[in-house]
DNA sequence: CTCCTCACG
DNA sequence: GACGTACGTGAGGAGC
C-alpha cells in the first residue's frame, strides 16, 4: 500500500478570514496588509513538509470562493445576506492568496456560481470513488457531514483544522454535534448559520438541535414528532418552523456533482520549484521563511520539498508592529519528551540547570482553585521548548491501602527549590503567577522573586483585541492557540468534569508529567514570543511600572484578606427573611394568586396581563420588562405591588448575593473572606473582583449599608477607608483642559455646583443633579437619548444641553473628538500613562456596534487613568508605611477609587498622612496633573463605620 | 447555558 | 435615518 494516494483539499476562503482575525495586522514593505497571507503561507509551507510522511499529501489543491452568487441564492433570496462586507485591509489581500498558491506552484480552483464547499464535495467524491484518501483542510461545519464517508473504491474523508492543529474524524463531529456526520445537515437545518443566513427555526440552538435530532433520528423524524408533543414553546416553533427547516436542509445540502475543472492527476505534488516561492517571500517581507527555505534547498537548479530542519509554527504570531521578523522558531511540542522528578537527585540537577539558564517557567498543580485552601500536589519547570519537568509531591495518598507513588519528599523538595526561587539571580516566569506566588506562600513559605507573568504581559500588549469567535482573553489555553497553534491538554481532559472529576493528586504521574510540564513549556514559550513585543510595541512602561510590581501586592492583600462578623450576617439573613416572607404574602393578596415573584416572566404577565398595567413588551424575548426603571414608573402611578416588589427584589438581593453567600465565603482555617483580584478582568486597565466578589458590597442604600457593618477589623484595630475623591472627574478637567472646572477642583468647590452654574446660570437641588447626570454622562461618553432617558426630557431638548455643556466647556468637545479620531486610526486608546486599550469595532459597519465601541473609546482613556493611578499608590504603599515605622499596618481591599486597611489603633495618626501623600501623588513623577488629587480618610469598627 | 436583574465604582 | 445604550464589572435566580 506504498502508493496510496492522498488528496487534500484547502479551503482558502474560510482559512484567510479565520487568519485575518487571529493574525496581527503585518504589513509587507510596500505597506500592503499582508497578515492573512502570511498566516496562509506558513500553513501551505506545514501541508507541502507532510510530503512524503505516512498521511501526508500526495496531491493538494486550494479551493477559493469566487464571491458571486451560487443555486442557493435561487432557492433562498436571503442567502448569505446579512453577510457584512470583508474588512477593508482583508479586501487587498484576496489576489495575494492566488499569488501565494501560485508561489507553492499549487493549483487553484475556483468557479463562478460554484462555492467551495461544492466543488470540495465534488472533488472529495470523485477521489475517494478511485480509492484515494481525502484530508479537507478546514473547520467549516458545513463540511463535516462528509466526515468518514467512504467511496466505493475504499477512500475516505476525514479533516484537518490547521490553526487548531486538530484532525477532525468522526469522534470529533460526534462530540461537535452529538450525532453521526451524515445527520450533521440535520442538525445543521434546525439550528441555522447567521453567518450564511441559513434561517434554521428561531430559539432552536445548536444544543436543541442537536438533541432533536438524536432523540427523532433524523430532521424529518423531530418535524413529525412536534404534533405530538406536550405543549411547549418548542412544539409551537416546531410546527412554524416546518417549512424554514425544510428550506434550510437544502441549503446546507452539499452538492457532489458538480463538473471537475481540473483532473485529479494534475493536483500531484511533485516538490515546491523554491525560485518562484522565494521570489514571493522575499516580496513581502517574510524573511524567517525566506531564510529556511535557503537552509533547506539541497541544489539551487532543482526542484525540491520543502524540508527545513525546524517545522514551522503554523498560526505563530508575528508580532504586529508592521515589518516585524516572524517570531522565534520553536520546535512543535512534545509531550512525551518530558521527565517526572521522582529523586532527590534528579530534582537537583534540574535546580542547577535552572540556575544556569537563569530564567524557569513554572508552574503549580493544586486540589483546588481556592488558592486559599489548595492542597500543592506539584510544580512544574520549563527551561527552554519541550525542556520540561514535573516533580510530583502529593500524588496519591487518599487510599490508605494503595501503595503510593514513589516521590521526593516534600519538605526536602522545598527546601531544595526555595534557593531557585527565591533567587535575583533567576526569573520565574509563570502564567497568572499571582496564584502560585499565593500558593507557595501559603504551603511552602517559600517566597517567589523575580517574577514574569505571560498572562500580564498579554494584557499590557493586547487588551480588549477580540473578533467575533476569536477570543481575545489571556488563559494559557488560548494564548497557546492563538500565538503557537498549538492546543493544550485541558484540565477537563486530565481530571474530568462535574461528579466525575478527581483531584489532580489521583491523576497517574505519566498523565500528570504531561499536563503539567506542557503547561510550563507553554509559558515558557509565551514568554519567548510575547516579551519582546513589549518593548517593540510601547507596552514596557506601564508592564514593569505598574502592572508587575502590582502582582505581589495584591497575592498578599488577597492572603490577608478581611475578617467578617459571621453572627452579624446570620442576623441580617433571618431578619431579611421575615420581610421577605411578610412582603410576599401582601404581593400575593395584592395580585390574588400565588406566583414566582422573583421570575421576571411570571411578574411580567401578572402586573401586565392580569392586573393590566401599562407597558411594553420589550426585546426579542416577546418578554416584558420589569426592571426598577419599569416598576418605578408604575410605583409613580400609584401601583402599591410596584412598590412592594421593588422592595421585595431588594431584599431577595441583599441576602443572597450578600448576608447568605459571605456566611459560605468565611475561609474555616483563618476566619476571614479572602476575595481574588484578577488583574486582566476588565479591558480598561481596573481590577475586577471574584469569589466573592468585594467590589459590590451595598452602600447606597441605608438597608444594604448594613452589611458594611460585617467587614470588620481585627481586635486591637481599625479599619480605614481611604478613597479618591471624583478621580474620574478630576482627571477629564485635566485630559481634556476645561479650565472652569480645573479651577473649580484647584480652590475645593462642589464641582457639580460649579457645572450648574456654568451650565443652568442658577444653582439648586434640582439644577445640581441635573449637572451632576451631565458631568457623568460625559464621562460615560454622550448621546441625546441616553441622557434624555436619564433626565426625563425629549432627546432634542437633551442635545440642546449637551449642545450648551460644549459650548461652555470646549476642551470637553475637542477631547472627544481626537480621541476618536485617534482610536480609529490607531486603534487603540491610550491613558496618561501609556496604557493601550484596543477597540477592534470602532469602525464597524453596524451602527450600534459602532456607537458602543465609540463611547467605550471616549470612556476608556479617562477610567483608565484613574487605574492606573491607584495602582501606582498600591505598588508604593507598603514601602512607604515600613519606611515610616509602620509595619503592622495591612492593605486589604481595592474598589476602584477606594483602599482598605487594617491596622493597629495606636497607628492611625502616624498612617493616615502616609496614606494619603501616597495617593495624592500617585501619578507622579511621570505625569504632573493640572488638578490636585483630593482623598477622602475615615476609620472605625467595621468598614461601614470608616465611611 | 442564556437572559434578566441588580450590587458596586 | 436608525440606534432603544450611558462606561466598567460579577453574581444569583429562573427557565429553557
Amino acid at each position: 500500500m506504498a502508493d496510496k494516494q492522498h488528496l487534500y483539499l484547502v479551503d482558502g476562503s474560510a482559512y484567510i478570514f479565520r487568519a485575518y482575525h487571529r493574525l496581527p495586522p503585518l504589513t509587507n514593505p510596500a505597506g500592503t496588509p499582508v497578515g492573512a497571507v502570511y498566516g496562509y503561507t506558513t500553513m501551505l509551507w506545514k501541508l507541502a513538509e507532510d510530503l512524503n510522511k505516512a498521511d501526508g499529501p500526495t496531491h493538494l489543491a486550494v479551493i477559493l470562493d469566487k464571491g458571486s452568487t451560487s443555486f442557493r441564492n435561487q432557492l433562498y433570496h436571503q442567502y448569505k445576506a446579512n453577510r457584512p462586507p470583508p474588512p477593508e485591509d482583508l479586501v487587498p489581500q484576496f489576489p495575494l492568496i492566488r499569488d501565494a498558491t501560485r508561489a507553492f506552484s499549487l493549483p487553484c480552483i475556483e468557479e463562478d456560481d460554484l462555492e467551495a464547499d461544492d466543488l470540495i464535495a465534488s472533488y472529495a467524491r470523485e477521489a475517494t470513488r478511485r480509492g484515494w484518501d481525502v484530508t479537507i483542510v478546514s473547520s467549516d461545519k458545513d463540511l463535516m457531514q462528509l466526515v468518514g464517508k467512504c467511496g466505493e473504491g475504499g477512500g475516505c474523508i476525514d479533516m484537518l483544522d490547521t490553526m487548531k492543529n486538530q484532525r477532525i474524524d468522526v469522534a470529533e463531529v460526534v462530540e461537535k454535534f452529538g450525532v453521526l456526520p451524515d445527520l450533521v445537515g440535520d442538525v445543521l437545518a434546525l439550528m441555522g448559520d447567521s453567518v450564511d443566513n441559513i434561517p434554521g427555526i428561531y430559539g432552536i440552538g445548536p444544543k436543541t438541535a442537536s438533541k432533536l435530532i438524536q432523540d427523532h433520528g433524523s430532521l424529518a423524524g423531530a418535524l413529525d414528532a412536534a404534533a405530538g408533543m406536550k405543549p411547549s414553546k418548542l412544539r409551537e416553533r416546531l410546527l412554524e418552523g416546518r417549512e424554514m427547516a425544510e428550506l434550510s436542509r437544502v441549503l446546507v445540502q452539499l452538492k457532489e456533482d458538480c463538473d471537475l475543472p481540473i483532473a485529479l492527476e494534475d493536483m500531484k505534488l511533485e516538490g515546491v520549484p523554491p525560485e518562484p516561492l522565494a521570489a514571493f517571500l522575499g516580496e513581502h517581507g517574510f524573511t524567517s521563511l525566506l531564510k529556511r527555505l535557503d537552509g533547506g534547498r539541497g541544489s539551487p537548479d532543482r526542484p525540491t520539498q520543502l524540508n527545513p530542519a525546524k517545522p514551522a509554527t503554523v498560526g505563530a504570531n508575528p508580532g504586529s508592529g508592521g515589518n516585524r521578523q516572524a517570531p522565534p522558531e520553536m520546535p512543535p511540542i512534545d509531550r512525551e519528551g518530558y521527565e517526572c522528578v521522582t529523586s532527590f537527585e534528579r530534582l537537583a540537577h534540574w535546580i542547577e540547570r535552572a540556575f544556569a539558564a537563569r530564567v524557569v517557567a513554572i508552574d503549580t498543580e493544586t486540589s483546588s482553585l481556592d488558592a486559599m485552601r489548595a492542597e500543592l500536589a506539584g510544580i512544574s519547570l520549563a527551561l527552554g521548548p519541550n525542556d520540561a519537568c514535573y516533580v510530583p509531591l502529593g500524588h496519591g495518598g487518599s487510599d490508605m491501602f494503595a501503595e503510593n507513588p514513589v516521590q521526593v519528599e516534600r519538605a526536602a523538595a522545598y527546601d531544595a527549590l526555595r534557593p531557585l526561587l527565591e533567587s535575583d539571580a533567576v526569573l520565574k516566569v509563570g502564567q497568572n503567577i499571582k496564584y502560585d506566588l499565593n500558593i507557595l506562600s501559603r504551603c511552602a513559605n517559600i517566597h517567589v522573586a523575580p517574577i514574569d507573568d505571560t498572562m500580564i504581559v498579554s494584557f499590557a500588549l493586547d487588551a480588549g483585541r477580540s473578533l467575533d469567535g476569536i477570543g481575545g482573553g489571556h488563559g494559557m489555553d488560548e494564548l497557546s492557540t492563538r500565538h503557537l497553534g498549538h492546543t493544550t491538554l485541558t484540565f477537563k481532559d486530565i481530571c474530568g468534569t462535574g461528579r466525575k472529576a478527581i483531584p489532580f493528586s489521583e491523576v497517574p504521574l505519566d498523565r500528570a508529567t504531561q499536563y503539567a510540564a506542557e503547561d510550563a513549556d507553554v509559558t515558557w514559550r509565551l514568554w519567548k514570543l510575547l516579551r519582546p513585543r513589549l518593548a517593540d510595541e510601547g507596552g514596557s512602561r506601564v508592564y514593569e511600572r505598574v502592572d508587575r510590581p502590582l502582582i505581589p501586592v495584591v497575592a498578599q492583600m488577597e492572603r490577608h484578606g478581611i475578617k467578617v462578623d459571621r453572627q452579624q450576617l446570620a442576623r441580617l439573613s433571618e431578619e431579611f427573611a421575615a420581610e421577605i416572607a411578610r412582603i410576599e404574602r401582601e404581593i400575593y393578596d395584592c395580585c390574588g394568586i400565588e406566583f414566582t415573584i422573583g421570575s421576571p416572566k411570571q411578574l411580567g404577565d401578572i402586573l401586565f396581563d392580569r392586573l393590566g398595567y401599562k407597558g411594553g413588551r420589550k426585546g426579542k424575548s416577546g418578554q416584558y420588562s420589569t426592571d426598577q426603571a419599569i416598576l418605578e414608573g408604575l410605583a409613580n402611578e400609584g401601583a402599591d405591588v410596584a412598590t412592594k416588589v421593588l422592595e421585595w427584589r431588594q431584599l431577595a438581593k441583599l441576602k443572597s448575593t450578600y448576608t447568605d453567600a459571605l456566611q459560605a465565603a468565611i475561609n474555616p482555617d483563618t476566619g476571614r473572606v479572602h476575595t481574588s483580584y484578577s488583574l486582566v478582568g476588565a479591558q480598561t486597565g481596573r481590577l475586577s473582583s471574584t469569589d466573592p466578589n468585594l467590589q459590590n458590597i451595598p452602600i447606597r442604600t441605608e438597608i444594604g449599608r448594613q452589611i458594611r457593618e460585617a467587614f470588620v477589623a481585627d481586635e486591637g484595630n481599625v479599619l480605614l477607608a481611604a478613597d479618591y475623591s471624583q478621580i474620574e472627574l478630576r482627571l477629564a478637567a485635566h485630559m481634556a483642559n476645561v479650565p472652569q472646572l480645573k479651577e473649580a477642583f484647584a480652590s475645593g468647590e462642589d464641582i457639580h455646583a460649579r457645572t450648574a452654574a456654568e451650565m443652568f446660570g442658577a444653582v439648586d437641588r434640582d439644577t445640581r443633579a441635573r449637572a451632576k447626570t451631565v458631568n457623568f454622562a460625559i464621562l460615560y461618553g454622550i448621546s441625546r437619548w441616553g441622557l434624555g432617558g436619564r433626565l426625563g426630557v425629549p432627546a432634542d431638548e437633551a442635545q440642546s444641553i449637551i449642545d450648551t455643556y460644549f459650548q461652555r466647556f470646549p476642551g470637553i468637545q475637542h477631547y472627544i473628538h481626537s480621541t476618536l479620531e485617534s482610536v480609529r486610526e490607531k486603534g487603540y486608546s491610550e491613558t496618561l500613562f501609556g496604557r493601550k486599550t484596543w477597540f477592534p469595532r470602532i469602525n464597524s459597519k453596524n451602527p450600534n456596534e459602532r456607537a458602543g465601541s465609540e463611547r467605550a473609546a471616549i470612556n476608556a482613556p479617562i477610567q483608565g487613568t484613574s487605574a492606573d493611578i491607584i495602582k501606582r499608590a498600591m505598588a508604593r504603599m507598603m514601602p512607604a508605611l515600613s519606611d515610616a515605622g509602620l509595619p503592622h499596618v495591612r492593605m486589604l481591599l481595592q474598589v476602584h477609587d477606594e483602599l482598605v486597611f487594617e491596622l493597629p489603633e495606636d497607628d492611625v495618626g502616624a498612617a493616615q498622612p502616609v496614606i494619603e501623600r501616597v495617593m495624592a501623588e500617585a501619578a507622579l513623577p511621570a505625569v504632573t496633573l493640572d488638578v490636585p488629587l483630593g482623598i477622602d480618610i475615615g476609620t472605625g469598627r467595621s468598614w461601614g463605620a470608616a465611611h
